[in-house]
DNA sequence: ACTGACATGTAACTTGTTACATGATTCG
DNA sequence: CGAATCATGTAACAAGTTACATGTCAGT
């Protein structure tokens, strides 16, 4: 194995805070890691005989229905705090909705206000969820979940940010008129 | 061709703009669409060839070394507009750098304080450079100018979310004893 | 018996990255 | 004439998606 990537070390990460089976890791990409990484299991699972291959992780017992528990071995959690240790480098920007604004002048004002409308109900929406999520946790300091929290309040602030700049940019598109005023 | 990619998209976006050769496209990936999407010559020169084959696009002249004009057909422009009105369906999140956040628990606090501290001072020095350059082009309100602008502004937007999401954090982690401050 | 959630895997395909490979033109 | 930039391509590989495929167990 070359290097590990980004999907190892997510899975490194989630069986070094506890034994999970592969099951269990694909809804974790589905409810607490979907605002930072999402993976489906025809990809974890592959990736985790991977893992097991190269001493990473290993299966502890076998339940009931075929299920196995793994978790992180010493040189897994080692691997996983290398990695954090790595020095962060600027990551390529892919946005498919941030490309089609930049080609909204090919169509008439109308729709291209429309489009913006709908993103900013978009990100509303995503960050009323965020909001809701960050109240049930509350303060937390403890942990992993300390973490997760911080994580969710980047969540929180980048749609609340790209909600606002939907916004400025329907106003910017389409002013308000004196008779709408 | 069963269906475009968003990288055709992008190209189709580029080549509707004002005719170009697939070396300025990759320049353009590399500049002004830097902050939206990325691509490398090697995805793209394929890409221009399988436009063609399906009439999107058609190249023009040949220019001094052996290089190719293109510009978009009717039907690439029509291709575009059917593209830029698809109901925006969420896009899945995937940020190693959040992903990091997710399992810091793992490290020491001055560790994982200085993680977060790079962190606000890369999305700083972004900031820095997206104002400067919105300064540059100043207050444009017509054509394919003003939506760079819009998607610009798009950028400078995230970056401030983030780096004060970033300094937030370090807050969170490491609070500022009585000695300090 | 049937439905739904649990549970794991593989195959075919698309997208994106890195490295390889070549040649033309311009400027100093 | 050498280096930088212009210019276009291919090949091998890694990562991710969608569809296919199978079987278990709990509840009704």
């Amino acid at each position: 194995m070359t290097r590990l990537s980004v999907l190892a070390h997510a899975l490194l990460g989630m069986l070094s805070t506890g034994e999970m089976t592969g099951y269990e890791l694909t809804r974790a990409f589905d409810v607490s890691l979907a605002n930072v990484w999402t993976a489906s299991h025809s990809q974890i699972y592959p990736e985790l005989a991977k893992l097991e291959a190269a001493g990473f992780i290993r299966h502890t017992e076998s339940g009931p229905r075929g299920s196995k528990r793994y978790e992180a071995t010493a040189a897994g959690r080692d691997e996983l705090r290398r990695w954090l240790a790595e020095p962060p480098q600027p990551q390529a920007v892919r946005s498919e909705a941030l490309l089609r604004v930049f080609f909204l002048w090919m169509v008439p004002p109308e729709e291209s206000a429309g489009y913006l409308r709908r993103q900013a109900a978009l990100h509303r929406e995503k960050l009323a969820a965020y909001e809701a999520l960050a109240q049930a946790i509350g303060d937390c300091a403890d942990g992993p979940t300390r973490w997760s929290r911080i994580s969710l309040e980047s969540g929180i602030r980048y749609e609340r940010a790209m909600a606002e700049w939907a916004e400025w940019s329907v106003a910017r598109v389409a002013p308000p008129t004196a008779s709408s005023g």
